[in-house]
RNA sequence: GGGCGAUUAGCUCAGGGGUAGAGCGCCACGUUGACAUCGUGGAGGUCGCAGGUUCGAAACCCGCAUCGCCCA
């Protein structure tokens, strides 16, 4: 083995391997365990978050497969209609053609070339990532299987009645012109202003004011609304004021929705251009005018002086045409939220078009008993506040995209503008009796992305097929994601699950939290903090880091920014740490928080227990060649680490269970390096380098140290899969284990015989032995080197028993001469203390020890242990304490007194032995 | 406005009614035959503030402050 680890080279060739040999296939006959992944956008790359995603889910994974179910990963992606055609439109625009140009057929022909160059792009990552997903499984949200059952979820929705078109007012995106659903639009304060505009009264007698943040919109007012209640107006309601500009008369509504404290109180509206406006206008059955285009300019049901003009320059000629004719009351700074796209990031408009929509109510409500019932739980249990929050609140789900990518919605039109739903064109007209002489027309809009990831954890599955991996692995166990997506899909998967499976689509929803870059923030490309997950594995230089986060930004004034952070943040660029390193850091930021910071400094500290675990191995394996068949003696350090191993494995199954991967991580790391790499390895190189022990004692230890370490190996496989499996290989046929791979070896269990509380009591005293003498070592300046010869005051016979079995150890790694028992009676010579329990070591001072500086070191334990005494008497002093609190605490906290006064006294006797020498 | 969350060591975070924890960083010493990607020792916290419950609160409850997220 290298003197250090190098996980360059044997990350890929592992992975290789164990693709080849299908090891990532469900196998065996256990219990099905089964997590479908998240879809990842094809047109993406993983970032940051799906590494995180991606690593629990390995864990998860390897963990049920271990432990012997028959465990599947199910990978794919998802189409992600709108973000992949903005995608490969800009890629066309480059080559100075528009889609148009191409048409559809040739469009939708470029856009799965595209997906095929970066959907590998993902796949690669994920490889990378170790995820131990089954490849030969993997889907896609356009292939065949999931389109049909798209089709068929659509027909049978629609033929119940839950599928309906209508015309209704949507979310607009003037850029993409596609309407989105309402979780595609993201609103944000934006500096704004508010227009104070005087509106005529028909009759002559003055003018209301009317404030908007959107002047242009008044072309299209209906009416001007204000509260019943406001007495202000009560007597002009239903009288009708004069739109300028417009030069239509309007009536003056009265509704409980107009906020009598906000502006003047009147308000006005506009039921084809705000949503609100929209539902009031139907409540008093308005006059709806339309008058924007689908590039959100004016159409031609406005004066003709504003026809064709943007919406914004629109915004300008109005207000300027007010302040002309003397309307213009005021203008105030304002700040107002502004919806825009989430990928076009254009401003949104409230739009009247037709649109198909899902009747939300009757999928929501079951959906909403199975968290209710507890048949759904989710991980941490709190996230369900805002899952029934987005529930209780849910509207009907506009599913139609006006976009070529995507499952086109299996609808056709006659020429009378009848609709028919099929699942096809031929399914139609034999359902609807169509002759051939009826032309049919398919709707030429697609189904929202969501639509077909709602269906993933049963489409992938083969559905509407009845196989057999549908059989055997719906319900899934749990589904992982970020609770930035409990709406977007956990919400949806669940609702079509139970409906088209009659079942849950997982039983457990597990949420992480969002990565964040070092100071908290939000990782985007825009602000160029994003970090690759395999910039982390293979390390990247600064130049290139720069170069990767500036290049194809879409707003280039924000490329010197994003360099001089990114040269401050990574002056010497990153390191590589390998993939062991980033899913450990990952694992152990996955606390039951909601942010996570991504610390360099905490990736490699994972680093470096790679190497100390390889370290250790090496240990092992050069102390375990001459390891043959003969008689084995255990010793107390074999039973201890071994009892110790067993509380680990009992830890790891608790919290992997759990979802507690934080906490596996913490007990796994601190069993393999502080106690097994600090303690047990140093513990049995005595036994190992003497010749005082036996054949059957070397035996012994070289059986644990190679046992411990493959138990080590396999609780840590599921975790650091690449680190675990190279080192299996040289440590498995050592201890005595065939197989191919540690991957499908049995997880750790309990080991009811293992647990040993005398060899950990006698253990326990050993080290704090050596740690009293490394303690007086240390602080009194002694170099390592040096040798010391101990006494011991005091000794119970306990004590002297302890003291002579462990005597190799106590000098070896204690790096003591010799170990003498003091008779009581006899006084010793003035010497530097340490205390275990009521037996005192001395380490005589002669020559090496300074008065001072000892006298210093226990006045300052003194200090210690009096704050703690008087914590503790003060307790007993309170009567209430000692009548109201359990015996055993009351009991323990005299015990505490005890130890205290004990301590207090020896520490007493010995300074004044110093001043004596004084 | 409604909902949710956070506030613990210099930093990043666990913990959770009875002795305050880890990693990183910091200080000192040290190349001892697994590892300097290391070892040994050490310093460092009135657990955001103020009340309440309790024999006992960092933890439970109420309020406040600050920061953040989601929804309208």
């Amino acid at each position: 083995m290298d003197k250090s680890y190098q996980p360059k080279e044997i990350e890929q060739r592992l992975y290789e391997r164990w693709e080849e040999q299908g090891y990532f296939a469900p196998q065996g006959d256990g219990e099905p365990y089964c997590i479908v992944i998240p879809p990842p956008n094809v047109t993406g790359t993983l970032h940051m978050g799906h590494g995180f995603g991606d690593t629990i889910q390995d864990a998860l994974t390897r963990y049920y497969r271990m432990k012997g179910h028959r465990a599947l990963w199910q990978p794919g992606m998802d189409h992600a209609g709108i973000a992949t055609q903005m995608v490969v439109e800009r890629l066309l625009n480059n080559e100075g053609k528009s889609k148009r140009d191409l048409g559809r057929e040739k469009f939708v022909e470029r856009v799965w070339q595209w997906k095929d160059e970066s959907g590998g792009q993902i796949a690669r990552q994920t490889r990378r990532l170790g995820a131990s997903v089954d490849w030969s499984r993997d889907r896609f949200t356009m292939d065949e299987g999931c389109s049909a059952a798209v089709r068929k979820v659509f027909v049978d929705l629609h033929d119940e009645g839950l599928i309906y078109r209508g015309k209704r007012l949507v979310n607009w995106d003037p850029v993409l012109h596609t309407a989105l659903s309402d979780l595609e639009v993201l609103s944000d304060d934006e500096a704004g202003k508010l227009w104070h505009f005087r509106y005529p009264l028909a009759s002559g007698d003055g003018h209301l004011v009317v404030a908007t943040t959107r002047p242009e919109t008044m072309l299209g007012d209906s009416a001007v609304a204000v509260h019943p209640d406001d007495e202000r107006y009560k007597n002009i309601v239903g009288q009708e004021v004069e739109l300028p500009i417009v030069g239509r008369r309007i009536p003056i509504v009265a509704d409980d929705y107009v906020d009598p404290e906000f502006g003047t109180g009147c308000v006005k509206i506009t039921p084809a251009h705000d949503f609100n406006d929209y539902d009031l206008g139907k409540r008093h059955d308005l006059a709806v005018y339309n008058i924007l285009t689908d590039d959100a300019a004016l159409n031609d049901e406005v004066p003709e002086a504003y026809r064709g003009l943007d919406r914004f320059v629109a915004r300008d000629k109005i207000v300027a045409e007010f302040e002309a004719l003397g309307l213009l009351e005021e203008i105030e700074d304002y700040t107002v939220k502004i919806p825009r796209g989430d990928r076009s990031h254009a401003v949104v408009e409230p739009y009247l078009t037709d649109q198909w929509y899902v009747k939300i109510e009757p999928l929501a409500k079951p959906a909403i008993e199975a968290v209710e019932t507890g048949e759904i739980k989710f991980v941490p249990e709190n996230w369900s506040k805002t899952y029934f929050d987005w529930m209780y609140n849910i509207q009907d789900w506009c599913i139609s995209r006006q976009l070529w990518w995507g499952h086109r919605i299996p609808a056709w039109y006659d020429d009378e503008g009848n609709v028919y739903v099929g699942h096809s064109e031929d399914d139609v007209r034999e359902k609807h009796s169509l002759g051939s002489g009826v032309t049919l027309r398919q709707d030429d809009d697609v189904l929202d992305t969501w639509f077909s990831s709602a269906l993933w954890p049963f489409s992938t599955l083969g559905w509407p097929e009845k196989t057999k991996a549908l059989e055997e692995f719906y319900p899934g166990n749990v589904l992982v994601t970020g609770f930035d997506i409990i709406f977007f899909w956990v919400a949806r998967m669940i609702m079509f699950g139970l409906k088209f499976m009659g079942d849950v689509p997982f039983r457990e929803v597990y949420i992480h939290g969002l990565i964040r870059d070092q100071e908290g923030q939000k990782m985007s490309k825009s602000k160029g903090n994003v970090l690759d997950p395999l910039d982390l594995i293979d390390g990247i230089d600064l130049e290139a880091l720069v170069e990767k986060r500036t290049a194809g930004m879409m707003q280039d004034h924000l490329k010197p920014k994003i360099e001089k952070a990114t040269r401050k943040q990574f002056p010497d660029g990153i390191d590589a740490f390998g993939c062991d390193a980033l899913r450990m850091t990952y694992a152990a930021l996955a606390t039951t928080g909601r942010d996570v910071r991504f610390d360099l400094g905490r990736i490699e500290g994972y680093k470096n227990f790679c190497n100390k675990l390889w370290n250790a191995a090496r240990y092992v394996l050069m102390n375990t060649e001459a390891l043959d068949e003969g008689d084995v003696e255990y010793s107390t350090s074999d039973r201890w680490i071994r009892a110790k191993l067993d509380d680990t494995t009992r830890e790891m199954h608790k919290h992997l269970a759990s979802y507690r991967l934080d906490l596996a991580v913490q007990a796994v790391y601190d069993f393999t390096w502080h106690e097994f790499c600090d303690w047990y390895l140093e513990l049995s190189k005595p036994v190992l380098q003497s010749d005082e022990s036996s054949p059957e004692m070397q035996r012994g230890t070289r059986r644990t140290l190679i046992d411990t370490l493959e138990a080590i190996l396999r609780l840590l496989h599921p975790l650091m899969p690449f680190i675990t499996e190279e080192i299996w290989a040289q440590v498995a046929p050592r201890a005595g284990i065939e197989g191919e791979t540690i991957m499908l070896r049995p997880y750790p269990e309990p080991d009811d015989d293992a647990a040993d509380d005398a060899a950990k009591a006698d253990i326990e005293w050993v080290k704090q032995f050596i740690l009293g003498i490394r303690q007086i070592r240390g602080e009194m300046d002694i170099s390592p080197g040096k040798t010391l010869p101990v006494l011991l005051q005091h000794a119970s016979a306990e004590d002297q028993g302890r003291a002579s079995k462990y005597a190799l150890l106590l000098q070896r790694v204690g790096r003591v001469t010799s170990i003498d028992v003091i008779a009581d009676g006899t006084e010793p010579p003035a010497a530097a203390t340490a205390l275990l329990g009521d037996m005192r070591l001395l380490v005589p001072m002669k020559g090496l020890i300074d008065v001072e500086a000892e006298k210093a070191r226990l006045d300052k334990q003194m200090d210690k242990v009096r704050g703690e005494l008087a914590k503790a008497t003060g307790k007993l002093g309170n009567e209430k304490f000692v009548n109201n609190a359990p015996p055993a605490v009351v009991t323990q906290e005299r015990e505490r007194v005890a130890d205290f006064e004990k301590t207090i006294a020896q520490l007493t006797e010995q300074l004044q032995k110093l001043d004596e020498l004084a």
